[in-house]
DNA sequence: TCGGAAGCGTGATTAAAGTCACTGAGCTTC
DNA sequence: GAAGCTCAGTGACTTTAATCACGCTTCCGA
């Protein structure tokens, strides 16, 4: 990939964005480009880091995994996307393993280049604090899903989420394409794949939601929020499960 | 508390070490300083941010709470430690929830006046960074450990966790005080109080733990570290359970 | 010193989630 | 077009965790 794609990506990534061209432009140039098939590792949790990775391409999801191959997404990055940069920020090894969800195109900025760039340019420190603390808003929302919501909970609100990325103010009949396997949604869901097959039919039993496919229509948004952190029995909206 | 006093607990805090005394002494004097009785709500998730809070004395506990009341505790922070910095550095409303444990005292430091000093102390804006990027590891832990882990596994990552506090290299024998009723772990560990109850019990059946009152002492650090990621049957190291 | 809280221990029961084993659909790709 | 993928659907079963309903201490404050 050119330089000035590279940097046309930068400059829209939510770390660099208005910063100056040139800056980026050199920033971009000291970096190493790495393309990944579709599956390919792109580095495992608790290995050394150097630097992090920027994602140019497709994408890369970051997840953990326990020793029965178990694994939790822990967040997926498309292009402008930061991986690893806790790394930099805190000199320790990788904390999650990151895999390629489809055929993508990264690139590595090292440790120094990427400390040196924030310190000749404040702003961008400051952008990195808000870039942080937004994941730290995610990942404790995970966290907290997963300890007080049951799976069904969980579902319905991935789905309303998802729904809210293509339409801000969903209404009833929305459709969204859902581009993942019941085993990717199980990963991010923190459960296994026939829990989800079997949510996902529950939902569409009740006439919440509609399946052609990979594409999801939503019928009734407001059943599908209630479902969200509905107490699992007698649901208040009458649309609910039986 | 004094405004020394105030200056010394920051000066030792993670974010604000190294940065010079008359900027902190500065910092400290516009902030406001609140007690909390034992049990009161400092803040709840959500409402709108002004600031950050910092630690002076006592522990205080971010949480987040489903409709039953359920809890889970996301972080406890002592003497310098931080709370809603991700709402000042990101502009949003307060993340969680937070109660004190014991009587404590906190330090109420303006959003303004906390990015004002980082623009002013670059190197403080560094240790920020370093900061989120350790809580967003513990989060994420968190995350990980609640999606890929029983609760008997989580339970014995506590206890070894809380014995490195002590000790970094726990020996067979090793004691600590945990002064944690079984809902405060609980509401750590993901779970309810009986199931922490039992938990623990079964630790002690099997002679991986002794507990006297609110103090623990690891008989077989090795067997507690194989409960940590253990599965269920057949432990390898023959003193798991039976 | 009496009366509550708050905390812990327990058994019984229910509910949710995970596991296992298999079927079949829909695709590549030789 | 047969072999071999991955992915989804499903029934039966097991396990884990949560819930409910107690009794028993201890500790504290009025």
């Amino acid at each position: 990939m050119s330089i000035e794609r590279r940097v046309a990506i930068l400059a829209k990534s939510a770390l660099f964005q208005g910063s100056p061209t040139n800056a980026l432009t050199e920033l971009a140039a000291r970096g190493s480009e790495r393309k990944l098939r579709h599956g390919q590792i792109l580095f495992t949790a608790s290995e050394p880091a150097n630097g992090l990775y920027v994602v140019l391409s497709g994408s890369v999801r970051a997840f953990r995994e326990n020793i029965d191959g178990r694994e939790q997404t822990i967040h997926v990055e498309r292009a402008g996307g930061l991986l690893a940069e806790v790394a930099v920020f805190d000199g320790g090894p990788y904390p999650s393993s990151t895999v390629a969800e489809e055929d993508s195109e990264v690139l590595f900025l090292a440790k120094e280049d990427v400390r040196h760039f924030l310190l000749q340019h404040p702003e961008t420190a400051l952008m990195a604090l808000a870039l942080l603390a937004k994941k730290l808003r995610n990942v404790a929302s995970l966290a907290e899903q997963l300890a007080l919501k049951d799976v069904s909970q969980r579902l319905a609100t991935l789905l309303l989420e998802e729904a809210q990325r293509t339409s801000p103010q969903p209404q009833d009949g929305v459709s969204f394409s859902l581009p993942l396997s019941h085993t990717q949604l199980a990963a991010r869901l923190g459960t296994v794949r026939e829990v989800v097959t079997r949510g996902l039919q529950k939902l569409a039993a009740q006439g919440t939601i509609e399946m052609r496919g990979h594409r999801i229509v939503i019928l009734n948004v407001k059943a599908l929020r209630a479902q969200t952190d509905a107490h699992p029995k007698s649901s208040p909206t009458g649309a609910g499960r039986q």
